[in-house]
DNA sequence: TGTCCCATGTAAGGGGTTACATGATTGC
DNA sequence: GCAATCATGTAACCCCTTACATGGGACA
């Protein structure tokens, strides 16, 4: 449902092919929605033929050879209209949260190195995160309006990590030395 | 992949039907791993199939007929090597970032109604989380082993929603009234 | 006997993941 | 020529979601 208009909000940041494309999800909008090269093929695709996007004349239909992307104005109106759809949090899927519950019932082997691994895991995330922060938003240029609304989604996976460290190493104190 | 140890965690917990554990799902461990009637039905018949659970004897193959599942001793084991099992984070997907993140392109129309009401929602989980911990783990009886565990499990949905809770209030009052 | 609810399913479709396939380009 | 890499795609599978179907039991 949404990754249409994760690329199409990718593309208008700036035209682009399908691997261009993935690349740029690995290292930006994939952190909060990521995707393969496979997906986004699939999905130019459908955005082509629905008239939001268009291949850009240079390229023609040769299988192997670069097609880059625009996006047209029914695409960026299309992806207007979502910005203010209504749409319920997907609940928490946690395959961690569930080995601790069933840890309760048939004993915790193997548990606290479990969630010791995901610690570190989501201290590496939270470092990521710091950095690509004093890179794009260094103290001096947090005012421009786009860049406030960009620097809050990255606040929010900063936020998201450094509670998952936390939590984290709360319930490791927590579960004591034991295994 | 980890919804047939979902099912074999409330399995142990109480024996109980297919309509049963939807129920329990949905006010229990429903809370990290959600699952339809239908997921869970499938997933009876496989794990019957396999041999980690059956039905008790009383139970005709009459459909419509209540059947009541219990855990084998394979599938106790099943699941206390799944404990041990290390799993990566699954990345994470939220369309609400994705919508902030594309309003900084095409304008933020809705979005701060959007925030207003997911903020609502998140409080209106987090006091149901609050009533359950209240239930389910006064303060006398934190002590036993298994408690505790389930316990922690509780904590991280709590401290999750009143994550999302101080992000949100954050992001509504960094955006201002405007629309 | 009709209606409601309990209970167990079936069917269709979509998104995501993994593995594999094919064509173009570049450098040695 | 050949290998590596860039680039675009196909195919199969699984899980999840939604809608629908079927049978049994309780009750008026």
């Amino acid at each position: 449902m949404s990754l249409p208009y994760a690329i199409l909000t990718a593309l208008l940041e700036k035209p682009s092919s399908g691997l261009e494309l993935t690349r740029r999800f690995d290292r930006s909008i994939g952190y909060f929605w990521s995707a393969t090269h496979q997906q986004i093929y699939r999905e130019l695709g459908r955005l082509e033929e629905a008239g939001h996007i268009r291949a850009l004349p240079s390229a023609g239909p040769v299988r192997g050879q670069r097609k880059e992307y625009e996006v047209l104005p029914g695409g960026r109106e299309a992806l207007r209209e979502w910005v203010g759809t209504p749409e319920d949090p997907k609940p928490l899927r946690s395959a961690l949260l569930l080995r601790m519950r069933a840890a309760a019932v048939v004993g915790a082997a193997g548990l606290r190195a479990e969630l010791a691994r995901h610690l570190a895991l989501h201290r590496a995330q939270l470092d990521e995160y710091l950095r690509i922060e004093e890179r794009d938003f260094p103290a001096e240029r947090r005012g421009t309006e786009p860049d406030r609304l960009r620097h809050l989604v990255l606040r929010g996976g900063i936020d998201l990590e450094r509670f998952w460290v936390e939590w984290l190493t709360a319930a490791l104190a927590d579960l004591g030395p034991e295994d």
